[in-house]
DNA sequence: CCCATATAGTTCAGATTGAAAACTAATTGG
DNA sequence: CCAATTAGTTTTCAATCTGAACTATATGGG
């Protein structure tokens, strides 16, 4: 069948209640808790929680931050918290711009700058270039804020295989297999930098960041549609690690070609070079491109109204499909189709009814909170989050040093 | 966020090493693996795996089965396999008949009984009562082996709440929240029995007791056209439970109205009625239908061949949706997809390869194996698994007995 | 036929770690 | 100032793994 799952030791114990410590503390958030509310809360005993956060804050992931003083009876409890002097760099390559933002380990956007950059065509190792001087940025910042860096994570919209630091294929930026050194973005940090994909960091930053539902599917509409499937609080990617590719149903038999080698994609419908396109919106920068739809929009000019409103219904068959698919309840809308929700939400919601009639409640279809930090804040969540998760392992390295 | 994982404690680790020893000493199936090669396999110590062992022997779930004698060196193992005294009744209602097995924890078919039977529109209580009579059979047989019955599975083709006993809908038996009472199928069964839905039954028959891939979607061909996602040897079944309506995909958005309340649906195309109505087959019993239809497209008639070539094509529609959402590498066809492959698979690849080039092997579209057993084995595996993954529970149970 | 060798399986000491209970520490309120 | 209350630590105990030594049972060469 499939590979044999690792044998249970003795110290396996410690390090599943390692984990359940810290992520107790991150769940907690501001509330920041003592030893004796995480022991109610975890279910294990003040002696074995005593135990774990000495370890962890030895190790300096979490930090005693004073004493509680609510006015109870008793002797007042420390408040725990993650470090706030361990940070994370989240990074962003889009089409259009790049991105860095510092994140601590509570998840707290410390610092953040974007600038603007057309990378289409690019040759990956320029765009790294100007990317590195993004992130000398961050790392000057949290050394003014007295932050050490553990890692960082670094987002692109295309496919990637994390392994090996590739990008597979991002067609927007005309990429093929191009090989990153996201590691030299970000000498001497512990963890490395990891690469992820756009849609997929989108999604989980509106899930430890954002509203936080569990179950949910981000919808990124970038230059291409991409999708992030949260199932169970946890990023659903496949065997192969692409699933989500929204912008590639077929919502239409006898629709157009698309771009990849397909026909009747929904990203022939929705992506915004088409809906540019049927909008009649003149070539330009995205900014203004965007500025000049919105303005038609609002002066109802038809075939404007008429791109969205198309663009809204094949969207709606879409996400018909993919709830059926995957038993999906919640839909969060990111990128474009947040800026063009207002316009789009109806026809959207129209055709939702029309193919899944029931299947998808109005109030569950949201705009991401995040805006474009969402990104950033997932991307460097995800190498938060796996300290969080192996905590133990972390410490035997630092211990190591 | 969601909920707190439980704590670890001490005891954990011989509750996964149970589990571990049992997955193991399944996997290994016929080999009947000594105490000596489950420690080389799983990495656990001779001496661990000899207490593993004896409580699991002691517990009546494994048994030693002999001596090896291969002509080497050295004192001979002792062999080990799932009892093949204890078993599973595997039951499955379906339209047009009801059908049980007995399966030994090993996973062989110890018994099988299949009988015709009109069930569509009749009340539950009446199915279940002529379901019961075959269930009896199935005990008198595993008492006549000696085999000792844990539970049952019960798999129904429509939407259920496994938690209560639920038919949340079964369209094609016209049943809708009906309360089922599957345990009395099966007195004093110290597992009970266990709802199940048949498309997702049929796919994690495919996965134990198949071909055995870890990642595929499982594409039922019965009255409605129902799916079974695995991944990573799991079966997928989404936060609400009822993931995998594949017959249900939006495949044109100009198509008929659907049973489901939506349109263009593919089983408007791809379901059983779809396709006799589309080839003119009359009214009549599904076998008499399916022989005509078969009989139909022996002699190249017109019609026929139109109606399976469309519901090859919308297949195909759905299949290129899925595999881009999901991320799904291989498909398995069963009911009658599996009997009409030949006639079905031409359609579906030029299908595939025009809206999702490259992405599915045709080496990856296979027809199921098991052919009717494969609910069966489904439904009963998945108590048999529960009792490979929670053995210590279930030793627990029986010395409270 | 017997003993060296090899492999299977068991026994026992040692280490890790959480539970439970008793203990110490720090605060409030009468 | 002391009783009550809550936080956190220390101590003892049990579970269960590893590792090493030991016993059991086979093969094969002299």
């Amino acid at each position: 069948m499939n590979e044999q799952a690792a044998p249970g030791r003795v110290g396996d114990v410690r390090r599943r209640n390692l984990s359940l410590v810290m992520d107790s503390i991150a769940r907690t958030g501001d509330a920041k808790p003592s030893r004796a509310q995480l022991a109610a809360g975890t279910g294990l005993t003040k002696a074995a929680v005593s135990s774990l956060v000495a370890d962890l804050v030895e190790s300096g992931l979490v930090s005693e931050v004073g004493l509680y003083r609510d006015g109870e009876r008793g002797r007042p409890g420390q408040g725990l918290e993650l470090s706030s002097r361990r940070g994370v760099v989240g990074m962003e390559i889009n089409v259009d711009y790049l991105a860095v933002g510092l994140v601590d380990l509570g998840g707290n956007l410390r610092f953040h700058s974007t600038v603007e950059s057309r990378n289409r065509g690019l040759a990956p190792h320029k765009v790294m270039e100007r990317l590195g001087g993004l992130a000398a940025e961050a790392v000057a910042a949290a050394a003014a804020a007295d932050i050490s860096i553990l890692g960082g994570g670094l987002a692109v919209p295309g496919l990637v295989d994390e392994q090996r630091n590739l990008v597979l294929s991002a067609p927007n930026l005309h990429w093929e297999h191009e090989e990153l050194k996201p590691r030299s973005l970000l000498e001497g940090a512990p963890l490395g930098v990891r690469l992820s994909n756009e849609a997929n960091s989108a999604a989980l930053g509106e899930l430890w960041y954002g509203k936080g539902q569990p179950d949910f599917l981000y919808v990124s509409g970038e230059v291409g549609v991409g999708g992030g499937v949260i199932i169970g609080s946890e990023l659903y990617t496949g065997p192969g690690g692409s699933a989500g590719e929204l912008g590639h149903i077929v919502v239409h038999p006898d629709g157009p070609a698309c771009s990849c080698g397909g026909a009747g994609c929904l990203e022939t419908f929705a992506g915004q070079e088409a809906i540019f396109e049927a909008a009649r919106i003149p070539d330009g920068s995205l900014g203004v491109r965007t500025e000049l739809l919105l303005a038609a929009l609002a002066a109802r000019e038809p075939q404007a109204t008429r791109a969205v409103h198309d663009a809204g219904r094949y969207l709606g068959v879409a996400l018909a499909s993919s709830a059926r698919l995957m038993d999906i309840e919640a839909v969060v809308l990111g990128g474009h189709f947040a800026v063009l929700a207002e316009w789009l939400k109806p026809a959207l919601m129209s055709s939702l009814e029309r193919y899944a009639p029931g299947l998808l409640d109005p109030d569950n279809l949201t705009v991401s909170a995040l805006e474009h930090s969402g990104t950033l804040l997932g991307a460097a969540g995800q190498v938060i989050r796996s300290v969080i998760e192996s905590p133990f392992e972390f410490l035997l390295a630092s211990k190591l040093a």
